[in-house]
DNA sequence: GCCGTTTTCGGCCCGACTGTTTTCAGTCG
């Protein structure tokens, strides 16, 4: 099993983590979710390549991808003595396993099949083209135990011997087998938009083609994408593939069908473009589109009416009576059309069916930013100029937030700059129309759970933001009285980039948010989605969790230049895929009943 | 291994592409 989007709901870091050793995490002081869901991954790869129960093998991933959507920790839930049984996927079996994780820290079940298997084994089934059934063969019949092993097989030939392989496979796989590392690698939701746009314009150009839309994981909007996949209708497929081969984006076609193209692009990324008739064109986008879990439960819907459906369309016996819209292919299987953000297969089916699918927030709804920098600390532009920009896009309101004194690399500010710096920033608002500025800032909240500027000062400002920058390897235990400390702070309105991590190179702070969100509802603070595509902190699970809380959450941008408000989009998305209306993003608001919800 | 107002047993989504094959298994999404 590879790991592309599909398949793992755990995170990047927790990937290397992962594999990199030990799946056992020293670092925490309690047992985080994903990587309880790593381990019944792997678990459930290591039975995969035992050749074990499809079926089994299934329950393991549905159960870890229950439990990486999980807000509320599972360690908290055993402490508790909650019923895990309740939680969808999660049987008698896997509670049972859950609660010996988190309670002696070790996993029987995996140990013992770890020592049948060595780790080396599973890293073959990143290689493209390989599964567990060849990695089994590999293991059992020529006992290669690395990455390293199969390749001194493959230069020696020895595997174009084997029943069932041949010169082509071990080409393929030798050609691949070094991309394997390359290949765990996503990238960023920005990143993968841009290139799936550029591609979507530049097919949108050929005549031929009549719809073309960017699908999979990029559509969804997930965080990172590790492919990328586009759709197109067009009455021969040739002419729209010849078009992406010849793209300049592209490196190589990998495989080529009377369908389906898959190509490679020149920064390593993976993408494919399905060529389907106009009247399959909505059943193929549901189908591409995604997720897999989301797929599984609409094709079991059908099933469960006497249907079939696939990437062609809704088939009662061999009549097609839906297919040409997505909404049309929901309609057959009885439900109303369902925002791509919202496809995980976690609460999008029960909200479907009670008639309560949340109507999610836009970028349109957005009337103020309250995270920006000037050049006071880090910033590239002044004050005036960070205001026009954001007037320019349509806001109403900004909060200047410079850095407080701790960021000294980024020239944070103390408390006379600061109050200097507010006098500019009044003096600024004075002699602009059309957009409203607040005086922030965005203060450290210090490794001893001080807050790097006085209750004094924070006292005077509009706006403060309260946010980690160092320390975030400390324990849980001080992470948590840190936060804590500032939530209780009566000058504190928000919590900022929560957990401090950048995706794909810094893990966050271990932060409990199910005693985090209570607290912040507690003392009526808000909590920021982070717009940077490598921030995107809050994540689409504690938002939606902060939203079942009552709390209200801030789309921010964290701008450092008038170009910063640009990435608004990915903090919209991200709120989108927590289900957040406007009514829940308090910054959709007017600054009149903004101020309102201030404490 | 999970699940269940038809079920506590018998189900568990569906098809394209490739390589190795004379009809299919493995992989992938």
């Amino acid at each position: 099993m590879r790991y592309t989007e599909k398949n793992p709901p755990f995170r990047m870091s927790q990937f290397s983590l992962f594999y990199a050793g030990q799946p056992h995490p020293t670092k925490y002081d309690c047992m985080k979710n994903e990587v309880i869901a790593s381990h019944f991954e792997m678990l459930a790869d290591l039975l995969e390549i035992q050749g074990a129960n499809p079926f089994r093998i299934r329950a393991y991933r549905n159960g870890a991808r229950t439990i990486s959507s999980t807000s509320e920790s599972l360690d908290d839930m055993v402490s508790s003595e909650k019923d895990l049984t309740e939680l969808t996927g999660i049987g008698k079996d896997l509670a049972r396993q859950i609660h010996e994780i988190v309670t002696t820290g070790k996993h029987v079940a995996l140990e013992a099949l770890r020592k049948e298997i060595p780790g080396g084994v599973l890293d073959m089934l990143r290689i493209q083209g390989v599964g567990p059934k060849k990695v089994s063969v590999f293991f059992n019949e020529l006992g290669l135990r690395s990455l390293a092993d199969l390749k001194a097989a493959c230069e020696a030939g020895q595997l174009a011997k084997l029943k069932g392989f041949g010169r082509k496979t071990e080409e393929s796989i030798l050609q691949n087998i070094d991309l394997a590392a390359k290949q765990s690698e996503r990238v960023s939701i920005a990143e993968a938009r841009a290139a799936a746009e550029a591609i979507v314009d530049d097919l949108k150009q050929q005549a031929e083609v009549e719809q073309v839309s960017v699908a999979g994981s990029c559509r969804r909007r997930r965080e990172t994408c590790g492919d990328l996949d586009i759709l197109a209708t067009c009455s021969d497929p040739g002419p729209p593939m010849d078009r992406l081969a010849a793209h300049p984006l592209v490196e190589t076609v990998l495989q080529r069908g009377d369908t389906k193209q898959r190509v490679r692009l020149k920064t390593g990324i993976e993408l494919d473009l399905r060529v389907v008739p106009e009247a399959s064109f909505g059943a193929a986008l549901l189908y591409f589109t995604g997720s897999k879990e989301h797929n599984i439960v609409v094709r079991q819907r059908a099933k469960d009416l006497n249907l079939k459906v696939n990437e062609y369309g809704v088939f009662r016996g061999e009549e097609q009576i839906a297919g040409r819209t997505e909404e049309d292919v929901y309609a057959a299987v009885g439900l109303p059309w369902i925002p791509p953000e919202l496809r995980e297969h976690r609460r999008e089916f029960e909200w479907a069916d009670a008639g309560t699918l949340p109507k999610l927030v836009t970028v349109v709804d957005i009337q103020g930013d309250l995270h920006m920098h000037t050049t006071a600390s880090d910033g590239a532009a002044t004050i005036e100029e960070m205001a026009l920009a954001a007037k320019a896009r349509g806001l109403k309101y900004i909060a200047i937030t410079d850095h407080s004194k701790r960021v000294s690399m980024a020239n944070g500010l103390d408390a006379e700059r600061l109050r200097q710096h507010w006098k500019d920033i009044q003096n600024v608002r004075a002699r602009m129309s059309g957009i409203d500025i607040l005086c922030g800032i965005e203060c450290d909240i210090l490794e001893d759970a001080t807050m790097d500027l006085a209750d004094d000062v924070l006292a005077e400002a509009d706006w403060v933001i309260a946010v980690l920058h160092y320390g975030l390897k400390q324990p849980g235990k001080q992470i948590m009285k840190r936060l804590m400390a500032a939530v209780k702070n009566p000058h504190v309105d928000i919590i900022g980039h929560c957990t401090g991590r950048m995706i794909g190179r810094r893990e966050g702070a271990d932060v409990n948010f199910t005693d985090l969100l209570k607290a912040a509802a507690d003392n009526s603070v808000m909590m920021e989605i982070n717009a940077h595509p490598s921030r995107l902190d809050l994540d689409d699970i504690h938002a939606a969790a902060a939203k079942d809380q009552g709390i209200p959450i801030v789309i921010s941008t964290d701008s450092h230049s008038v170009n910063g408000f640009e990435v608004l989009e990915y903090g919209v998305d991200q709120a989108r895929r927590a289900g957040l209306t406007s009514e829940d993003v308090a910054n959709t608001k007017s600054l009149k009943e903004f101020r309102e919800l201030l404490k």
